[in-house]
DNA sequence: TCAACAGGCGCG
DNA sequence: AAAGCGCGCCTGTTGA
């Protein structure tokens, strides 16, 4: 059964039932509590509700202690389905709807990726607010419409399964900024106070360096015999400072600044790893994102393009390691830490349907069993299969690659193809079907062929062309590892689902794009670990169907996110 | 004065 | 000969 559902003013809602091809069965019930509604009809039976904004509609029934199992979120379906067939194929209907959105949203609100272009330029238009009836009315157009163009996909049992995961994904996505990641404010406090010294006090207009950080770069300074002090965080006057010392580099990465012998670099290096964590994870940021000992980052399914998730402010997906020691469980709780191992070369494995590639992947480490078939190190082996994966030639692993195109053909003919679909602008998909971006205009401007031999020879062109080579190259490998992780988390949100006891809930905490967090109680964690290895094998079947490639899991049980490998 | 860009680095 | 893929977010610089 599926229920399409549209807020309306205060706590109310209409609902409508649909058929599972979308008609509606019954004229639309207003109701004046929608939460409790759906709370009702959620105990009743199975239900798929239909509603077009999970990331608007969800939070508000979390918030009333109102979970649900399933759901169509027909913004989420627009984004796969506009990314499939480009923007011109999106109905009418859903333009208006998502004009609505725009219009009925706050300035600056965040629009869902998938509508955020056609949402911007329409939100100058001041729709006029539609009624929760009218939406509702919209809202069954397009959802019906959808399902017959899932139907109609090559690929459509994928395709579904890719709409209903990304669908999932989206109540996951809300759970978890609703459940927030543990965080211990007095851990991170002390991390950095022990690192950077103490807190500066906050001085109206006038940052100030925290103590070790000064420190440094006086030390610099006076390490470089320069005459003014030097700012180590403006690229162009270190550089200049660095070259008055008769180093020359053409940056001042960290990967450069390695390389060179003077005894400014080891105050160098420190300087820009103390300054990176002040700045991306420092006090401020404690301030701005942690609040009642959990991190609730705002989660943005789909939101990379080859479906992986994105997060808005907080940089939650790039959590540094040292700071992980922050994340800790709560009293008689503990977390489970999980993640893929070599995701994404088993994908490859899986995906492009080489018997000894597979063969070579059914096993715990890829890396070292393809180090032994190609007869390479693990390091070499490892290098040449990213290579293979991101369109490098991987320096040192230049040799491997070659054995590895002649030890595994087929799956080496797999990226290739998808590289040279790019090449020649063509668009490629994942396993599921999620699609690339097709080539921009400036792309296909600078490729295009002119009749002039003499601009075809232009070095831009070939450059571009390759560049979008390695993209379609690794979107493939990425995007389908995407949609096992996709397909794995919603697994995996059902079966904790099952856990429940008394609300002494295990709850999924955190999702980076390969690696879940459960935090549960300490008397769940072997449950959890069990359903974390179902979901993982399930997710296999459903993405690869029969396949000799395992997909194992690393699970830890921990206190402290920071224990976990 | 402020937005856009460049350089840089964290994560997978 | 050299170079890989995908992000978010910070500071400094530049230019309208």
């Amino acid at each position: 059964m599926r229920v399409a559902l549209v807020p309306g003013p205060g706590k109310s809602g209409v609902l409508a039932s649909l058929a599972d091809d979308g008609t509606p069965l019954s004229p639309p019930v207003e109701v004046p509590d929608l939460a409790a509604a759906v709370a009702r009809r959620e105990a009743d039976d199975p239900v798929r509700w239909v509603w077009d904004c999970g990331g608007r509609v969800y939070p508000t029934l979390l918030r009333a202690g109102v979970r649900v199992a399933r759901c169509h979120d027909a913004a989420l379906v627009d984004g796969l389905l506009t990314a499939r067939d480009g923007p011109a194929s999106r109905p009418g209907t859903l333009t208006a709807a998502s004009a609505r959105r725009a219009g009925l949203a706050a300035p600056g609100d965040p629009v869902p990726s998938g509508v955020r272009e056609i949402a911007s330029q329409l939100l100058f238009e001041e729709p006029p607010a539609a009624s929760a009836h009218e939406l509702l009315a919209e809202l069954i157009t397009v959802h019906k419409d959808q399902l017959g163009r899932i139907g109609a996909d090559p690929l459509a049992s994928g395709f579904g399964l890719l709409a209903t995961a990304e669908s999932a994904g989206g109540l996951a996505a809300a759970e978890m900024t609703a459940a927030g990641l543990p965080w211990r404010a007095d851990v991170h406090d002390e991390l950095l106070t022990e690192l950077l010294g103490p807190r500066p006090a906050a001085a109206p207009g006038m940052p100030l360096r925290p103590a070790r950080l000064a420190e440094l770069t006086a030390q610099i300074s006076a390490a470089l015999g320069a005459v003014r002090p030097v700012n180590p965080d403006s690229p162009a006057q270190l550089l200049r400072a660095l070259a008055a010392s008769g180093i020359r580099v053409p940056s001042t990465r960290v990967s450069v600044l390695r390389a060179v012998d003077h005894p400014v670099i080891p105050l160098l290096l420190r300087y820009k790893e103390l300054a990176r964590l002040h700045t991306a994870n420092g006090w401020s940021w404690l301030d701005t994102w942690v609040a009642g000992g959990r991190f609730r980052p705002e989660y943005v399914v789909g939101g990379v393009v080859s479906g992986r998730w994105a997060t808005r402010g907080g940089g939650a997906l790039q959590i540094p390691r040292v700071l992980r020691c922050a994340v800790v469980a709560d009293p008689g709780w503990t977390l489970v830490v999980a993640d893929a191992a070599q995701l994404e070369p088993r994908v490859l494995a899986a995906l492009a349907g080489d018997r000894a590639f597979a063969q070579t992947a059914a096993g715990g480490d890829v890396y070292a069993a393809v180090a032994s078939a190609v007869g390479a190190d693990r390091d070499r082996a490892k290098v040449a299969l990213l290579s293979a994966m991101y369109g490098g030639t991987g320096g040192d692993g230049g040799q491997s690659l070659a054995l590895l195109r002649r030890r595994f053909p087929q799956a080496s003919a797999f990226v290739e193809a998808a590289a040279r679909a790019g090449e020649e602008g063509r668009v490629v998909r994942s396993v599921l079907g999620r699609t690339c971006p097709p080539p921009s205009a400036a792309w296909l401007s600078v490729t295009s062929e002119s009749g002039d031999p003499e601009l075809e020879r232009d070095p831009e062109a070939g450059r571009a062309s390759r560049a979008r080579g390695r993209f379609t190259r690794n979107f493939v490998v990425q995007a389908s590892a995407a949609d096992w992780a996709l397909v794995l988390l919603a697994g995996l949100r059902a079966r904790l689902a099952a856990l429940d006891v008394d609300g002494q809930r295990p709850e999924l905490v955190f999702f980076q794009h390969d690696e879940v967090i459960v935090h549960c109680p300490a008397g769940l964690a072997a449950e959890v670990v069990t359903a974390v290895e179902a979901a993982a094998a399930s997710a296999t079947n459903l993405v690869f169907g029969a396949t000799e490639v395992s997909f194992p899991m690393t699970t830890a049980v921990v206190t402290a996110y920071s224990d976990a490998k």
